[in-house]
Parts: structure tokens; sequence; C-alpha cells
DNA sequence: ATGGTAGGCCCCCTA
């Protein structure tokens, strides 16, 4: 089973960059951010011709969230809402369960926090709290349970191109890195730096000063694993292919194999 | 200390 995470920056705009990701890579599981589109707005219709189905959490403008899956599996919603989130609520979460693999997918838009000692970082930080919550509780079910997303958190400073430059900022300051530590600590495993040690390998570079060119990126979507689908896991990696194309998303996607 | 680019939208906001 393979399973991906991509922020798109926009459905509309990335939507032949998806439809043909699906195609080459055989995904069967596409977990999407950033949609910034409405539910009825979605294009559900292409996904259909090219044999998936979604599940979608959409709004006006910004954030998003899908899950896309082959059509052959059998997925239902859990949630749509992050209970406790704090006002104003936005679509950033959306929770999914495949039955027949005793799987639950939370497919996550973690707020980016913009700047530190702003209120949108204070926002960032109560949001993953009530998403602690959330998950602690999620996992009373006993299922295998995946968390994947645009954690909008460099877990380290190795997945970070030039951790003095960014010392202190948003994306890797202290508090969210405890965030994702707190997060890890309820018993899951980053897919991606349990079978990689290196740093330097990133999943978004800002579209301004060529970036991407000079690799100038952080580590910031994540495939975490509950302890009892960490046996599973055969393939971890980020493709970049798609960062390369004309008029790319700004983040590439993060990808696992499961043997399930 | 700021700007650079991209996307959406109602001419600025978010990333």
């Amino acid at each position: 089973m393979l399973i991906a995470s991509w922020n798109v920056n926009s459905i509309a705009v990335r939507l032949p960059h998806v439809l043909n990701y699906l195609k080459e890579s055989k995904v069967d599981h596409l977990g999407l951010q950033e949609l910034k589109t409405t539910d009825d707005k979605f294009p559900y219709t292409e996904f259909s011709e090219a044999g998936y189905s979604c599940l979608i959490k959409g709004e006006k403008t910004y954030n998003g969230v899908a899950l896309v899956s082959q059509k052959e599996t059998s997925c239902r919603l859990v949630a749509d809402v992050l209970p406790g989130a704090p006002e104003p609520l936005q679509s950033r979460l959306i929770d999914v369960l495949l039955p027949e693999a005793k799987l639950r997918i939370l497919n996550l838009y973690v707020p980016n926090g913009s700047q530190v000692d702003s209120d949108k970082y204070e926002y960032k930080l109560k949001w993953f709290d009530a998403l602690l919550t959330y998950v602690d509780k999620a996992q009373e079910s006993g299922e295998h349970l995946l968390i994947m997303g645009d954690f909008n958190i460099a877990p380290e400073d190795k997945d970070v191109h030039d951790p003095a430059q960014w010392e202190g900022q948003v994306l890797v300051s202290e508090r969210e890195r405890q965030c994702f530590q707190r997060l890890l600590s309820l018993g899951f495993t980053d897919s991606f730096r349990h079978l990689h040690e290196e740093g330097g390998v990133f999943s978004w570079w800002d579209y301004r000063q060529m970036a991407f060119r000079r690799n100038m990126g952080l580590r910031i979507d994540h495939i975490l694993l509950s302890k009892s689908l960490l046996p599973f896991l055969k393939r971890a990696w980020i493709d970049k292919s798609p960062r390369k194309l004309e008029k790319p998303s700004d983040h590439a996607p993060v990808l696992v194999e499961l043997d399930l």
C-alpha cells in the first residue's frame, strides 16, 4: 500500500499535476492540503474519472484538506473537525477509516503560525494541543493509526537548510518542536526519519530567491506511524520531481510504502 | 530591516 501527503497550494491550479502524479506513482491514498476551495467547487468528477474517490473538507480562500483514495477501497469519514480547536474554525483535519485494513488515516494541515509572538503562533500551539487530545483518544480504538500532512514544523536542525538563519523562527521554534515531540511520545514514529539518518532532505522550498534550485528548504511534511504500523513500513521518501515542473506547488509529496 | 513569489480575491491577506 502506497500512501502520500502533498500540500498542493490550490487544487484548482494544481489539478493537472495531481492527476498526473496519481497516474505515474500509483498511490493508493493521497492526502492533500491547502485546497483553497469550497467543497462544491472541488473537482470530484476529474478524480472519479481517474479512478479515485475523495473525502474532503474545504473552505473559501484558505486551508482545506482531502483524502483521495482508489475507488476499490472502502473509506468511512470519521471526522472533519478538530474538537477543541481554537476560533475561528478552519478546515485543517480529515480523519478517515479504512475498515478492511483496520487503518485510520489522519490528514492534517497544521497552522503555519506566521511569526513567533503573533496571534497566529498562539493559534498554532492551541490547535496542536487540541490535536494531541484528539490523537490520544483516537488511539483507544485499537486500529492502526497513520498521521500525515503539512505539520509546518521542522523537527530537528538537520531538517533545516540553514539552522543558524532559522534559529527561533516559526516552523523551527522550540515550542513548536515540543509539540511535535509530544505527538511522537504518544507512540508515533516519523517514518522518514526512522529509515534515513541524513539531513538536508526537504519537503518545502520557498517560491522566492530560487530556493528550490539552491536546496534552501525545510522538512515540514511528515507521515507518522503508530507502533502497530511500524513493522509494516517498507519505504519512506520525499519525491522532489513534481517540485521541478512548471507552476509547481512549493511542497513536494512525502510517501510511505506499507506492507499492508 | 526588508524583500523576494504564488494563490485567491474583491485591491490585501496568507503562506
